[in-house]
DNA sequence: AACTATTTATAAGA
DNA sequence: TTCTTATAAATAGTT
């Protein structure tokens, strides 16, 4: 946009590439947020530069609304959950729930399996493995491990929500609608976007009124 | 920027405000699709305006790394819905046999936390650590495993995919069910995400019938 | 939605 | 990367 015209396609010159994306990154970035602060949005930006290195821009509004349910639901529904079954104080067969321990330590082993075996693909810089089969296991081994990471994120987070106020009646309303917003319009993404309406209509439950909304606003990154 | 210089801060006349929203939106996603083409960047923008209206852009392989992550977030929803109808688990009877089992999962929790510190050591470099930074940090490097990962197996798919012959009947078939389900389902990020729950729902799928648009949607990059 | 006077971003060169 | 500067692009205020 200076000093000559460009054409907007690949730049073949990796120097100029990397010079360039160095630029218009930055001025990505720049106008980005502006526009979240001229305009009260709330954006996310995430640039992966061709080598895989990650760049990126999040509002405190967008980690705590987007950010969080794209890259923190497993956590907060887990949550949700615990806090939910608490104060309902059902039952449960004694060999069901036994059954349910050993299948997570199951789980666990294989996870610790796993992991090894991330480790030694990465220290090796993937260049031992190439089968198919191969990669997919390992690719679902990370994800698992960015999981366990997010639980872990998510514990210490909790310790910070201990001081909010337990209402049972309302986390019970909150679950209800949720599960009404589920059942309403259970598909593919369109959960997601109930979820997002929901943060937005009850901006003011506390975590353990209803953990889903409230941890989107406390623990934002 | 014209006719005069602006202050960055929010712009108190709503008119304005959604004027200039309009334009710098714009202005936003044009840049960032000039940015991934000429530097071959993965992107993705997510704007949520102040009224909660999405207006995101996606590049293909930036949406192959987030896709995970809304698959992830559906299998949840459907764990938690699950949990729910088949009836609400209890608080634990404080029985020998359950503590002891509880106890062999935190040890192995614990090994998984010690994994992943090595995890982070090995790929991203710098002190591990426990607090939430770290963590994020650590969330992030895994993140881009994953991804790097993917690149790879897709690079793996696609060699394979070319060498094959596409029948151009089971095509046609193919596309139109997968037009359906994105008119279905058509909502904030859901064009993805639907195409991945078509694959899942034709898992014997040779390379030589599975429609060649699902393919190139879901693994060129 | 258009128009334009200006500001801003940035391509090329160092 | 960073700086400089000529020029292209974006856009604030206006119609």
């Amino acid at each position: 946009m200076a000093r000559g015209k460009i054409q907007i396609k690949r730049i073949e010159n990796p120097v100029h590439r990397q010079v360039t994306f160095c630029k218009r990154r930055a001025g990505l970035l720049k106008k980005a947020k502006e526009l979240s602060v001229l305009c009260d949005a709330e954006i996310g930006v995430f640039i992966f530069s061709s080598h895989g290195k990650l760049y990126e821009l999040a509002t405190k509004g967008f980690s705590s609304l987007s950010l969080s349910l794209i890259f923190n639901y497993e956590g907060l529904i887990e949550r949700y959950m615990k806090c939910s079954l608490s104060g309902v104080q059902t039952q449960q067969p004694r060999d069901k729930q036994i059954m349910d321990l050993k299948e997570e330590i199951n789980t666990l082993k294989h996870e610790i399996d796993v992991l090894q075996t991330g480790l030694r693909y990465i220290s090796g810089g993937g260049a031992g493995t190439t089968t198919l089969d191969g990669l997919n296991d390992l690719e679902k081994h990370l994800e698992v491990s960015v999981y366990q990471i997010r639980l872990t994120k998510m514990d210490i987070m909790s310790q910070e929500i201990q001081s909010l106020k337990n209402k049972e009646g309302i986390m019970k309303a909150a679950n209800e609608h949720l599960q009404e917003k589920i059942d309403e319009q259970y598909g593919i993404n369109n959960t997601m976007t109930s979820m997002l309406t929901d943060i937005d209509q009850y901006p003011l439950w506390t975590h353990t009124q209803c953990p889903l909304t409230i941890q989107n606003e406390i623990y934002r990154f």
